[in-house]
DNA sequence: CACAACTCAGTTGTCCACAACTCAATCGGG
DNA sequence: CCCGATTGAGTTGTGGACAACTGAGTTGTG
């Protein structure tokens, strides 16, 4: 007797759609310092720490090679990162941000904060929101791989 | 003196990287029905309503027509659904459910609930997290239209 | 009726996401 | 030291997303 849930209802596609909302949100501001929403994932983690792998920055943003090795093509020739194949490992690529990449970090840090303000939510709703998702896709994770 | 925030502090990379995990779990799953996330999608959204028309599907799905068109194209050669240019306006185009994709609806409905309690949380907790990013998604739509 | 404005679906081009694969470099056990 | 297994980055192919655009069809107003 269980009814077809509707598509209003579901929480995954709340999700969904709340990811693609927020990606817009940062489109406009991003599109001014010449980034897509990825590519300013990257950059932030170079930020905290430059000079990292190829897949150390997947580890990070969660994403493959197949999609890390295009993006950082892109970055690389829009001028903004570097990249050097390592002399002691030479399976190993290490990324650096050039000058012009380094110098977007306060910009990009402002437009975090004008995302974060126009979500409506306080900072302690945002972290608990963070947080909420967070236990979310590592409940996820940890399921998907005992099923096949 | 404000710090460039990390990656993992962020509540917009924690709702891309909740969003992408949980597709990532529907598709092994969807994968077995020949479908993928957003043409399960459509299908949810015509099993409670069938023969909407393009644009009424991207209204609910959110997605615009260059989106939604190669959709229904790839879903319509796999026989899931059926397109039918109306006769009294002939710009609108309505989308019907085949046999094969009609037949589909109570496999997609076991598909979903194994999701939800792949989470880990209760009932009660997704219907929260559900809301509260729906108000998240308004705020930031309502915010949008008013910046340039 | 005429015709400009608008609506609707679809196309084009760019960038992500991911599976499946390639290939070189490195590692480890015999 | 050798060779099979593994690791790391990259490529290829498919399917979203979305901006910008096209063109047919419809509507409203003079």
């Amino acid at each position: 007797m269980e009814a077809t849930p509707r598509l209003r209802e579901q929480a995954c596609f709340a999700l969904y759609t709340a990811s693609r909302a927020v990606i817009g949100l940062y489109r406009p501001m991003l599109d001014r310092l010449g980034l897509t929403y990825p590519q300013f994932l990257v950059l932030m983690s170079l930020w905290e720490t430059d000079g990292r792998t190829v897949s150390e920055l997947g580890d990070e943003l969660q994403l493959d090679s197949g999609t890390v090795s295009p993006l950082l093509k892109r970055l690389e020739a829009a001028g903004f990162v570097e990249r050097r194949r390592e002399s002691d490992d030479e399976r190993r690529v290490t990324v650096h941000l050039t000058a012009t990449g380094a110098a977007l970090e306060s910009q990009g840090c402002e437009i975090t904060q004008v995302v974060g303000s126009a979500s409506g939510m306080s900072y302690d709703e945002l972290v608990a929101l963070r947080d909420r998702l967070n236990e979310f896709t590592h409940a996820i994770r940890t399921r998907e791989s005992s099923n096949e």
